[in-house]
DNA sequence: CGTCAGCAGAAAAACGTTTTAATGGCCTTG
DNA sequence: CAAGGCCATTAAAACGTTTTTCTGCTGACG
């Protein structure tokens, strides 16, 4: 009941004129509840109700300085990695009333500053990031406005910010050093581009495994380097090694995208999986366990990241004075199935 | 280069003074170049990039009474349904320069609620949203403050505003024909809360096909419903079906997700697909292709649903004399695949 | 040569809030 | 009883744009 159906939008002027109080007071009653008289606040909410009343965010945003949004900009947001990551995301954002802009790069450099443009010209209250290669200067067109940053999936280089990762080397080491268990020692790694730097760590800790392992890591480890993340890269792959004449033991594919569409273009090759090739995928992502062969993947706490990134932002936005910066680093794990079952 | 690192945020009035100008001039320049003379617009423009001038938002929305931002409410963010239609929408909301505001109900009434009244405060220019159940009042927050509303996913009941969407009786008579030329007479439809309209008219397209072969739907189709739509729910809808003692010979799925998780925890009983059951899901992710017994499904073009929604929402906005409300209904398509392959 | 149209730009008001300083009433205290 | 302090509230300025109205100026035309 209630509503206002007054067509046209009230402003907290006519609120106050109906209450019979100054503009101020309603903005108290919104704003600092404890500062007014009970009586009158409760005279003030109940016309609130009445007219419909909703706040301008814009006007309160204009005055105040700082606004109730932040920004999510991910590489891809039709990877359930980042889906998973944008749920915790969402979670908490909605949970503290705060909106959340959404903005995928598709891995496009041109888009991802277009999209930070748009955060800057919203004054984004704060910015969760992952950031799609090292470029340092790219967000200074955030930074210069005083926009907290927290870096999401990607270590800080310097302890002035906050960031959320997840050790993509021991990831890579616990991959490779489970394919050499597994008996293999001609590895593949597929991978996105290498610029991305969760696939050169991924990469470099399969290295470490393999050199630890006693193997030299240039020859035991071919990398197929494809221009996307997604599944129809991983089928193309799969053309690629098969073409090349001499399939690997065992590959290591750089996410569970990569993997599941590898798989698939293995299998309908006739090539059997895992008993003439192994493989294991990365992130650990709803479907790995439901494909064609169950796929092993390496597991990252994706909803977590989430929404510890959005706590430490909103930290970080609402107690400047005493937040700590923090650089968080999970470790992820092992998930073994059918793809990289031993003989 | 040329990157003002000045700090502080620059304003339009610090830009004018720069060059020169009044104020009014630079905001003619930023949003109707041609009424300015092209020497004082290039200096206008030299200026701002030198002091990294980035207009706010905020500012402009209050004066110009329009926002640049968009909202979308969908019902869970972790479905690649949703994610690929929001990957649509980004699409074409980036390139016009609009922010999206992300929202995912979980079919949580109160959360979308408290999404609907961020997205009235943020004064967003139009929303397109996929109601979570058929209660017409829901959206008058929005509608009172004359923001348009596309439905997404759900067509119109009226004509004076836009919809997008998928036939889901046809899609729903397409899987039960389909499992019925298959052979089965004994069918199961797994679905989730039925208070969902695509649920129930999926189901009621698949009694009409049950109807039209003569058979009788209220026994030839026996219903379970589960309280969500994910893999989860689905691998309990196999323990529950398998627990009834007696499996029906075809299973039609309310979307894949659910069908993933009831073809994964069929498997694991021992249960054979398509041998023993049949099963059919619906949407077609990427991911039904890839599964343990690949599934068949039905299709809705995904993408192209958040494109055109987002281009007939911006229309709306930008046109409000000429345009013309449309109630689009694509036709869903039939794509079989192993897990209903034919004896 | 005078008038008028047209154009570039300036000045100022306005959008809806928040916030600071000011006001008046009431209670406490000496 | 007077002075001071506290409290709830108000008045007014400010945030950074956009937009409308207005002012000079230039050139064209009769």
């Amino acid at each position: 009941m209630a509503t206002g159906s007054a067509g046209g939008t009230v402003s907290i002027k006519e609120v106050a004129a109906q209450a019979g109080v100054s503009p101020g007071t309603v903005s108290n009653v919104l704003n600092r509840p404890h500062k007014v008289a009970a009586e009158t606040r409760s005279r003030v909410e109940q016309v609130i109700r009445e007219l419909g009343f909703v706040r301008h965010g814009s006007a309160s945003t204009l005055r105040a300085g700082q606004s109730r949004t932040i920004g999510l900009s991910v590489i891809d947001i039709g990877n359930p990695f980042f889906t998973d990551v944008a749920a915790g995301v969402e979670d908490v954002a909605s949970e503290l009333g705060y909106a959340v802009i959404l903005g995928s790069s598709s891995g496009d450099r041109v888009k991802e500053e277009r999209n930070l443009r748009v955060f800057a010209e919203q004054r984004v209250r704060g910015l969760l990031i992952t950031p799609s290669d090292e470029d340092p200067g790219r967000l200074d067109v955030i930074r210069d406005r005083g926009i907290s940053v927290v870096l999401v999936d990607h270590p800080a280089h310097s302890p002035d910010q906050c960031s959320v990762a997840v050790n993509d080397i021991t990831g890579g080491w616990t991959a490779a050093r489970h394919l050499l268990d597994g008996g293999a020692t001609r590895l593949a790694y597929v991978t996105g581009p290498l610029t991305i730097r969760q696939c050169i760590e991924r990469m470099n800790g399969a290295r470490q495994a393999l050199a630890a392992a006693g193997l030299d890591p240039a020859t035991a480890l071919s990398a197929v380097e494809m221009p996307a993340m997604n599944a129809k890269a991983g089928q193309r792959a799969a053309e690629t090694l098969i073409a090349s004449g001499r399939l690997p033991e065992a590959i290591f594919c750089a996410n569970d995208l990569l993997a599941l569409g590898l798989l698939r273009g293995l299998l309908q090759a006739g090539v059997r999986v895992p008993d003439d090739v192994a493989i294991i995928g990365y992130d650990d992502i709803d479907f790995a366990a439901a494909s064609a062969v169950s796929l092993s993947s390496i597991r990252q706490p994706t909803f977590k990241l989430g929404r510890i990134a959005t706590e430490l932002l909103l930290d970080e936005c609402d107690n400047p004075g005493s937040h700590a910066h923090q650089q968080i680093m999970f470790q992820p794990e092992l998930i073994a199935r059918e793809s990289t079952r031993h003989a």
